[in-house]
DNA sequence: CTGAAAGCGCTTACAG
DNA sequence: CTGAAAGCGCTTACAG
């Protein structure tokens, strides 16, 4: 089939193997393994033909023999919140899932390490565990983002690359960052509650407090990004903050008994992260449809609320994305040395009643 | 490292590989290899002990072994529009280029077979094509229904399994199916134009006529769920269609103007296919920017429309996914015998002005 | 600095 | 019906 000369000439289409570059280059696979490995320990005249040579035939290595034979295994280090089932992080995690499955091809398995979201020394805990961990790259969820900053400095020394989910920090070296743009989710959630209100109408920021933990990076983006539009589109109501609580329902309905009270002319709500299922309980319960309430993330439970017209849209953010593609870019770098786009910003999907039934299969 | 006994029990999370288990039941690899893919020649208690060892320790075959041992090679035929670029099936590619960059690693290769949408006769003789060829699993855009119909009973008899994209004909075998519910994203796009219109109004239904072809079975799902949503929220208007040409912009333009001339009270303007654009640039160029559009594809022109706010919203149906799903799907059945589910009914995205800028990427 | 040889887990003729 | 042996393309000690 192959003749022993102009192999590279004969069948353009052909794969040129490892042997082929040898015999062209007149060295042994194993020199030629060297050069396609920078590992050294090459005379200048083989590695400038070898080079030569993998050059003029676009060498392409095959990764799957290449993964077979190295036996290489790789970690990837995945840093998130913990989550029980029906939370926003749990949707995150099947992206997780479904990138183990198929990194497990390449010799990369996957790490978990997860903190609790409202309890900052968790995380910092867990950062405290991180430096005595092994891992060859880290996917990092950026809530504490005052925390995260510094840590990244720490594996920049330890030349462990990392990628973002959740929000962005551009003035870290992340390899990328994979999520959206969290103020213009916070437009998006404005368009949409604002569209059909009067523009003297008051607005309910709902905002959670649990734990003495305030709010996210990301919520404080989302508010600034509803806040723009809002300022851009003559809206002459008031936002009317109010702090309400995961786990007391009575007392957040004494809240918004009295808010509402005081402010008959309430239209619209909205909070900035996954837990507008509050707000909506507590509308459904007064039987308020005529308030308009947005929110974010297509967990059950806003499913639900959503479903049933309580909820007049979510903005959401394929966290099954973010979590599949974070681990997936780090093996790509790992295996092939692919380099990933630094920021990648995923769509920002709207959800309404008539179309929320189809959203799930957001991994491909 | 391994003992030569109980390697079952030893470590649940090494990896049993075929010559463990030729080892656990007695025989060589070569018996075991047989009975894994069934080609017979194996005596019925060699059979059974291996079928049962198999069983015991969840026996999951090295695919990139497999691959890179077998050198088998799959092809998948791929059966679409063709396109130019910057339509609809162009983003259909997108994905198809990705499934073929990564199906390529498991000797799974694509080969493109393209008609011409408009053009029935076009698509006939690809038919007659395609039974000459020969292929290992098919991708199949049913833009011709009544043609594919039958085609999918030759392919039936031959063996041969396929996956539908673009819309579903549930009467036919066919292995999967990936795309929106063109019901209910006709359902969508009415509650979008609806919502802001006063219910008397009147709504254009845009159709585009070219070379004689009227539309698909798409667009005639979608345009009965659209009608369907009307009928249920008390729309008091009437539908007036209008036939189009989708290169005769000056034809276009007389006909709309005397359409407008005769209804004044038109409010909203829909197309089912993805050609909303010339209704968009109709609009623009009359400067009716109260007559609410809503449309489908994130094509370029439509993309701009959007932006620019003449297009109030797009329905959009991730093409890139059904071509990557369509190809991956059965790469993993002809690979490793996992069927796909059969109906997988896409995301119903809603594109608005506000996060049009983001809908990209949605290949994973 | 270099190459011969063994091996990754699986498949494929081939000889019995 | 069965098994020993070679091979897929690449990597890894190891001996020189």
């Amino acid at each position: 089939m192959r003749s022993d000369h102009d192999d590279e000439t004969k069948d353009p289409t052909a794969t040129v193997r490892i042997v082929d570059i040898a015999r062209m280059a007149g060295v042994s696979t194993a020199t030629v393994d060297r050069v396609i490995h920078r590992r050294g320990k090459v005379s200048a005249g083989n590695l400038a033909r070898i080079n030569e040579v993998l050059e003029r035939v676009h060498y392409r290595p095959n990764l799957i023999a290449r993964s077979l034979a190295s036996g290489r295994q790789y970690v990837v280090a995945v840093v998130t919140p913990r989550f029980a089932e029906g939370e926003y992080w749990a949707d995150f995690e099947a992206g997780i899932q479904r990138a183990e499955a198929e990194a497990r091809r390449f010799n990369v398995v996957v790490r978990r390490f997860g903190f609790d979201q409202y309890d900052r020394s968790s995380f910092e805990r867990l950062l405290e565990l991180l430096r005595r961990e092994s891992f060859d790259a880290a996917v990092l969820a950026t809530l504490f983002a005052e925390r995260v900053v510094p840590f990244t400095g720490e594996l920049d020394r330890r030349g462990i690359p990392y990628v973002f989910v959740d929000s962005d920090l551009p003035e870290c070296r992340r390899m990328a960052y994979f999520g959206t743009s969290s103020f213009d989710a916070g437009v998006v959630a404005a368009r949409l509650l604002f569209e059909r209100m009067e523009a003297g109408a008051d607005i309910v920021v709902g905002n959670i407090r649990h734990r003495g933990e305030g709010g996210s990076n990301q919520c404080r983006e989302r508010e600034r990004g509803f806040r723009d539009y809002l300022a851009r589109h003559d809206f002459g109501g008031r936002l009317l903050d109010v702090e309400l609580r995961l786990d007391d329902e009575a007392c957040n309905a004494r809240t918004l008994d009295d808010l509402f009270a005081r402010h008959p002319s309430i239209a619209g709500a909205v909070t900035f992260n996954s837990t507008c299922y509050i707000l909506a309980g507590y509308l459904a319960s007064r039987r308020r449809s005529e308030v308009r309430l947005v929110g974010y993330d297509v967990i059950e439970r806003n499913r639900r609320m959503l479903s049933e017209g309580i909820v007049t849209a979510l903005v959401a953010q394929r966290p099954e994305v973010q979590g599949y593609r974070g681990v997936m870019s780090l093996c790509a770098w790992l295996v092939e040395g692919v380099r990933p786009a630094s920021v990648n910003n995923l769509p920002i999907d709207i959800l309404v009643k008539e179309n929320i039934a189809y959203y799930t299969n957001n991994i491909i």
